[in-house]
This record gives C-alpha cells, sequence and structure tokens, in this order.
DNA sequence: CTATTTGTTTGACTGTGTCAACTATCGACA
DNA sequence: TGTCGATAGTTGACACAGTCAAACAAATAG
C-alpha cells in the first residue's frame, strides 16, 4: 500500500479539522465573553466548582498557569466576592481556596452557558446526525486519549445498526491488518444475517461489548449446523483502540457461561492460525484445538483451526 | 424514544470533547510557542502566505481580530522585515501587503512545524486507527459546517469495509426516520452480500458516491431474480448530511446510464411509498409506478410500490 | 540548626483585546 | 462641485494575560 501520499493527506485532514474546530471553540466560548468576566476567570471558577476545594498552586499546575498569575487572578475573585480563602490546617503557608456562595451561584450559571451552548450545536440536527456526532467525538477521545482504566465494559444486546457496523469494522480491519478482501466481507454480512435470521431455540446469543459508549468487541454463539446440540461460537472481535482491556476474554466467558447454562455440550469455533490474540484466548478458556485445514479463501493462504470446549464436567 | 435524558447526555458528551481538544489544540500549538515568535504573528503570516496578497483590513475582519491591534501587529512584522507594504493602485488610503522572501519562508517553516505536530498525532496509531480518527474528524465538519457547494461528487465502486457501512448507515437511518426494526437490517446484510456472491454477468455494479472524503449515498444495479433480461435498481440511499445536491439524481441517472449500455431491456425496482424522496427521484427518471401492495415488514405496515423503466426507445 | 524546598506574593516587562478618537481618502448625491 | 457619510488605517489609553525573576515565610531534610 502507498503510503506516503496516504499519510500526508492525513495530515491534512487533521490541520483542516483543528482550524476548523479551533472557530467551534470560540464559538463556544463567545457568550462567555459576554458576562463581565474574563475567560480565565470563568476557568478557574468552574475548576474550583469541580473540585469544591483547592489551594492556588494545585490551581495553577492543573489549568497550566503560571503561579505569578494565578496569585492575582485569585485575588481579584476574591475582591469581586466570588471566592473566600482560609488558612490551610496543616499548612501554614497556604491557603484553601473555596467559592463563596455567589460564586457557586456563577458557577453553576457559567455551566447552564456552556450546557446551551453545546445544546446549540445539537438544534439543526435530526437525530441521526446528532447521534454522529456525538459518536465521532467520543471515537477521537477515544482514539487520542489514553483510555481510563476505570471505564466500564458493558456486554449488552446489539441494537439496530450494529450489525451493519460489526460487518464494517471486522471488514476493514481484516483487510488492513491480514490484507483478506472483500469475499470476507460479504460472508461475515451473510453470517450476521443468519444469525438474525436463526430461531430462538436452540439459544444464540449475541454480545456487544460497550465501553465510553462505544463498541469495543463482540461475539456470539449458535447452534452448529451439523448438531445442534453443539454451539457454535463465532465473530469474535474487538476494536483495536480498546485491545489490552481483558475484552475478548470476558466475551469468551460469557459465551462459555451462557452455552453452558443453555444445556449445550460443546462449544466448536472456526478461526485461522494467523489471528494469534484470539488463539490465546480459546486456550485460555480451555479450548482444545481438534484439527487444521488449509485453505485458500479472502484472497489469502489461510490455515483454518477447529477449536472445541467440552462443557460435560 | 425518550429525547430529554438523551439530550443531556448528548450535551455532556460534546463538552468533554471541547475539553479534551481544547488541550489537543493547545498541545499542537505549543511548538509554535517555541519560536520567537507570537502565535498571533503566526496566525497572520499564515493567513497572508494563504491568500498571497491582502489588505490590513481584510485580514482583520477574517481574522476577527481588533483593526487597531492588525496595525500595530503589521508594523511588527514589517520592521521584522517579514512583511512588505506597498500601496494599493486604486485607494489610496489602503496598503496592499505581502510577504517577503524572509517571511515566505518563515511561512513554510510554520507550516511544515504545523505538518509535524498533527503527525505527532498520528504517529502512535496503526493505519486502522489513523483511518478511524481522520473519518471521524471529517465527519463532524460536514455535520457542524455548511457543506461547500463546489465540493465534487465522485460515483466509485465501493471499497473493502463500505458493504458493512452502508448497511449500518442504512439499517440506523431508517430505524430512526422509519421506525423500522433490525430485520431490515439484516435483510440489506443480506442483499449486499447477495450482490458481492452475484456472478459478473449478467452485469451488475454498484456506485458509492463520495463527497468530501464521505461516503454521501450509494446504489446498485443487480439482474433481477425472475427475469435476467430486467435490471434490478437496490438500496438507493442518500446519507443525510449531504441531502439537498441531487446526488439520488447523480445516482439514479449512472444506473440508468449503465442499464441502458448492458443491454438490458428495462430496470425496475422496489420500494416503500413512505420514502417520498425517492420516488420523486424515481419519476423524475421515468419509472413509472406498475402496481403496490401492502405488507406489514420491518415492524411496520408498508406499501411496497413496483416501478419501472422502459429502456427499449 | 542550617540548607533546601515549597506555597505564595510582588515587580517588571511584553503582548493581547477592546474602545474611542483621529486623519486621509473614497463614493454617492444634491 | 462641494458636502457628507462610509471606509482604510493609525494612535492613545487601559485592563488583562503570559513570562521571568526575585522575595518572603513556613515546612522539611539532613
Amino acid at each position: 500500500m502507498a503510503e506516503q501520499p496516504d499519510e500526508s493527506e492525513q495530515v491534512a485532514a487533521i490541520r483542516a479539522f483543528n482550524r476548523f474546530y479551533t472557530g467551534i471553540i470560540g464559538l463556544l466560548n463567545e457568550g462567555m465573553h459576554k458576562s463581565p468576566h474574563s475567560l480565565a476567570e470563568a476557568r478557574l471558577i468552574h475548576e474550583i466548582g469541580k473540585r469544591v476545594i483547592t489551594t492556588s498552586t494545585g490551581l495553577a499546575v492543573d489549568l497550566g498557569m503560571d503561579r505569578g498569575q494565578m496569585s492575582r487572578l485569585v485575588w481579584r475573585l476574591i475582591d469581586q466576592g466570588l471566592l473566600a480563602i482560609s488558612p490551610h490546617s496543616d499548612d501554614r503557608r497556604s491557603n484553601t481556596l473555596a467559592l463563596t456562595p455567589d460564586g457557586d451561584s456563577l458557577y453553576r450559571k457559567f455551566n447552564e452557558m456552556s450546557d446551551e451552548a453545546a445544546a446549540d450545536l445539537l438544534v439543526p440536527l435530526d437525530s441521526f446526525l446528532r447521534r454522529d456526532l456525538v459518536s465521532s467525538m467520543r471515537r477521537i477521545e477515544t482514539i487520542l486519549a489514553e483510555l481510563n482504566p476505570a471505564e466500564p465494559l458493558i456486554l449488552r444486546p446489539h441494537r439496530v445498526g450494529e450489525l451493519g457496523w460489526l460487518v464494517h469494522r471486522q471488514g476493514l480491519l481484516y483487510h488492513l491488518e491480514q490484507g483478506w478482501n472483500g469475499e470476507f466481507e460479504a460472508l461475515i454480512a451473510r453470517i450476521y444475517a443468519d444469525y438474525e435470521a436463526a430461531p430462538a431455540t436452540p439459544p444464540k446469543s449475541l454480545w456487544v461489548a460497550e465501553m465510553a459508549g462505544q463498541v469495543a468487541g463482540s461475539l456470539f454463539i449458535v447452534p452448529s449446523a451439523a448438531d445442534p446440540t453443539v454451539a457454535q461460537l463465532r465473530m469474535l472481535y474487538v476494536e483495536p483502540a480498546f485491545r489490552g482491556h481483558g475484552i475478548g476474554k470476558r466475551l469468551v466467558d460469557e459465551a462459555v457461561r451462557f452455552s453452558r447454562a443453555s444445556g449445550y455440550a460443546s462449544i466448536m469455533l472456526w478461526t485461522q492460525d494467523c489471528l494469534a490474540a484470539a488463539r490465546k484466548i480459546y486456550q485460555d478458556a480451555g479450548f482444545v484445538l481438534e484439527r487444521e485445514e488449509p485453505h485458500h479463501s479472502f484472497g489469502a493462504d489461510l490455515n483454518g483451526q477447529y477449536w472445541r470446549l467440552d462443557l460435560k464436567r
């Protein structure tokens, strides 16, 4: 794949977005500008409001400000009656800062104004575009930021639109990571359609792993075509941005639990030996490699593997 | 659908993104900060470099600056030998500004620095996440900005990952706009899989309408199941953000041209009467309503319509 | 008990943002 | 043709922002 022209296009797109979004942020801050308080004051009040109690230096560090400037800013707010200063109990050098009732009501007012400014962005959009906007924002955040390790992982049924999403993501992912072609995407489109069309018994289930409001992975269980007492585990997938958080393991564990509870005698699955991360998860869950079979699919030479987990203890 | 809690969640997500992206932009501007030139100077040089030739007031308006400050800023740059001033030919009040060779080389240096800063964002990402980042940024721009009317429309074959994308978008779109349920999504997943699996003859073709680097719509032609001399037009769809630009018409026109050139005797299509915008496009392209048939599908009571366009003149 | 670190303040200086006043020129109109 | 309002650019004044360095008092380490 040609990398160089691609990269410069991406850089141009990022710069264009930065210019664009700088304008948006400026627009959102304009509301603040109309109030008699400066942007720095608003930032400070917001920060103190959030943390409830703080010291001057703590704020300066967090907001990336000069400590001298912070000192002056704080005194200005105290003079305005928005901020109250009291000596720290342990350390007589430092003071603790807290909002006065006036400051707190201003904090609330700023919050409302920010909410309104953000809501104004949504006004001209229908619900489809609103979702789109928010999900794109969330995506950018998870791509560029370190994922908060405390972010909870939710396993839930799929929602409308997510089957297509899964086809899209996996089609693209395996194309980029493994070089597989469009045959694979068409195949999984059919597999998901078949899942959805399958009857409710023997039991089937699909789990979407959601993290930070986004699809982080998925997996499903259907009765195997050859033997309805055997469950088939299919389409295990974890988003690159969410890897390394044990999501694959959680999905497989849940699938095993479900299959056992549903009375299946065993679980089988088909995978390719080039998918090392997945293989590790299957092994750890107790699956055993039954046989291997080379084949040519999706424009690549592959080695298919059949794994099995016995559920009768 | 519950709208209220949804809205406040979206507002919170937008505000979170604004905070987050303010930080990113600050990070990108940090590089500039290290040079002996102020951010305002850099902005000004960048703006003049882009436009080649300008007046002071024009710049002040475009950058949203005070004219007085602009005057001082311009003189500072002239003193530094970066900017040259010359009297305007027509209007003796105004001066034209242009970069000197020194200014131009600084402009190029700033550009390189911005490119590098943007490229730094990409460094820790693999190609999958890079694409994702850029496409999310583009999406936000098209959602929030007025679409540039000069933006060219490209009809092209689909790429790997786009079948799933189309299933996702249409599944979600018709769910939100028409209330259709997951049955519809599963159906179209199969339809796209069937398209991909269909043999090359009789001729078939799928067009993706691309605008501003994004999928703006799509459509495909396959031989109809009942009669291979009849083409079937399927899955016409235009993204809400790109509506009103004649994309649907362009797609249908291209499909008609293709079908005629491929020797099909006629084109048929199946649609629902609730899809008014699509119906208008079919009518304008010369399609005639052949018959209607009420049915219950996708969790809704629908009125299916069969349209036909005769290609033998 | 001394040296160093830390929390905070202050001074000095440059740049930014905003208002208002001022000059020179342009364009339109009676 | 002269007048008047609009426009391009400049200048002064002032508050605030950003950065450095110095100062001071209290805390902490050795």
